[in-house]
DNA sequence: TTGAAAGCGCTAACAT
DNA sequence: ATGTTAGCGCTTTCAA
């Protein structure tokens, strides 16, 4: 009988639409209500009418549109992650998300909303504010450009957040000691003329590496060289022309530490395409430790930050937000020096 | 004036919603209906409505939600990506699809709906169903698990589509050669006594990559053992048990084709494990070079598919197919032989 | 130039 | 047990 109704009702894909709540119900020859109460496993409907319902929804192979039950609901169970782009940092953190997300009964939804031309700055803001309230139950913001928005109504967690007083929930590694043990293994290496590339001028943790590279130079009494300091942005297309400035002179530096890896594997290019020679005329040292330092030639030595575990640690948070779990908001990872080729004493 | 306005009303973000357009249009004291023309750019809104309505825009914060307007709307200009959860493989796609979306005035969704429970096969499937038609224009789907549902009104395209009659738009990679090469190389090496760890029995490219295997051994005049073939699911939680099978053995093989790198390099573990050296005591090559395959102990040598090429390819393709725009519906790339650390001569 | 009203697909009160 | 209705935030005729 069911399967009667359902072919004289032929799904309305089969016509270019979309099997729509309406269509089953239709099909059913029931209400719109009843076949909701049916999909989300409410109370009061005779067995014989959910039986019918359930066939006939697999008949038409229709699921329930997101867009729309999230505009009525108040939950949807999916937590966002606002990205400004794809690249190797935030599809690390992504992994660690998504492992962590397992058995949460939560589902992810990345977003990159920073790709469109004029969003470069406060995209996250947009982001929030297009899915937040409808659509994802919470965010976790990637670098943000602007200090996180506070949305009373989504809960948010910033991953390396943006410079600022901060009371919005955020994840982040040691910067400042990272940067000072990158900057000591350099030294140590016998290296006294460093240059160091800056990362975004915006977040914390650029601030931070810069200053336990100046700390670390301090301590060891070495004086900063003032244009030696340049900024990279975080990016290696932003990195290539500090990279000829600093390396493309007599007086050039023995080693640079740069802010993350993707620059620094840009300065190796740069070095490599100047003649030089990664490590012996030139050491690099990056941060981040993203996989692309380990395929680089030579292999980057790199500050690691635990990306996947901070990935995990925010998803943690921002379900703990949600659910009003009582817990600490502010977390702090360690870094640590993964030591591979491309460091060496300087040239004699 | 439209300030006095606005701090009269002030946005109900501070009490806890978020702006709506019913906000805006209160505290502009317009009509939904104008601010929606003004925020769209419509024709037809007196200049000095729209200045102020911008006005109140700005100052509340408004943007419009992703959800209501795809409710009403037809086109988002946002493109899903469907992936099971995000790994290696399926982020080094996005990786290549955000590149690609630049300038297309596109955004990107990356959706992994394969996390819950009951989801582990068809999550595409309900994906689409969810996503589709509303929130999303188009949709690239990772490794589906089944065929590639047609929706007649969702364009989809599959990166390395299910088995079967595949009329539906796909990318994927030359598989079989790639097969035959990663097997000749381990003959040329001098191996005879050759394992394969097959891929994911649904998927098209592990029966090619299993049918390269064989076609290069068969070539090579040296029979298969089938106690030495086994499925190791492209997961390398899986691949452990099938790993332990195949070493823990007196007569072991002395090489192993795995059908990806992440499989691959758990059977290195499992190796080292057992006590075993690679490449000295065991060779392994993998399939993919995703980074991690760089960055493991030995590095490993691998079968490169052009990842992010191919996620560009994808993202081209459902544009072209959303925008109506004739094209090529299967597009093949080829794969190269990547030698790094894994593999060496058999013992002695 | 502006606004009232319908409706996108769905859920949740509230009838019946 | 089932259906009717209102409404989520938005866009879009259609009238005024």
């Amino acid at each position: 009988m069911a399967n009667a109704a359902a072919e004289r009702w032929p799904s309305t894909a089969d016509q270019g639409g979309r099997v729509t709540i309406t269509d089953v119900a239709k099909a059913a020859g029931v209400s719109v209500a009843t076949v909701s109460k049916v999909v989300n496993g409410r109370y009061g409907v005779a067995p014989a009418t959910a039986a019918r319902v359930f066939e006939v929804v697999e008949q038409l192979g229709y699921e329930s549109s997101l867009v729309a039950r999230s505009l009525r609901r108040r939950r949807t169970n999916v937590i966002g992650v606002l990205v400004a782009e794809f690249e190797p940092f935030s599809t690390e953190l992504l992994k660690g998300i998504s492992q962590a997300i397992e058995g949460t009964g939560y589902e992810l939804l990345a977003y990159s909303g920073g790709s469109a031309d004029g969003n470069r700055v406060g995209w996250e803001r947009r982001s929030v504010s297009r899915l937040g309230g409808t659509l994802i139950d919470g965010a976790v913001i990637v670098t943000p450009t602007v200090v996180a928005p506070v949305h009373d109504n989504v809960p948010i967690v910033a991953i390396d957040p943006h410079t600022g007083p901060s009371g919005a929930p955020t994840i982040d590694s040691d910067n400042l000691a990272g940067a000072r043990t990158a900057t000591e293994y350099l030294i140590g290496l016998g290296h006294r003329r460093i240059a160091h590339l800056r990362g975004r001028e915006d977040l914390e943790s650029a601030r931070l590496r810069e200053l336990g590279f100046r700390e670390a130079m301090e301590d060891a009494g070495i004086e900063v060289d003032p244009d030696l300091i340049r900024v990279g942005n975080y990016r290696p297309d932003l990195a290539d022309a500090p990279a000829h400035e600093l390396l493309d002179r007599p007086d050039r530096p023995t080693a640079v530490f740069a802010a993350n890896d993707i620059s620094a594997i840009r300065i190796v290019e740069v070095a490599h395409e100047l003649g030089l020679r990664v490590p012996e005329d030139l050491s690099v040292i990056g941060f981040d430790n993203v996989p692309e330092s380990a395929s680089c030639n030579p292999p980057l030595t790199t500050i690691a930050q635990p990306l996947h575990q901070m990935g995990a640690e925010a998803l943690r948070m921002v379900v703990d937000l949600i659910e009003g779990t009582p817990r600490e908001h502010h977390v702090r990872l360690p870094t640590s020096l993964v030591v591979r080729a491309s460091c060496a004493p300087p040239p004699a």
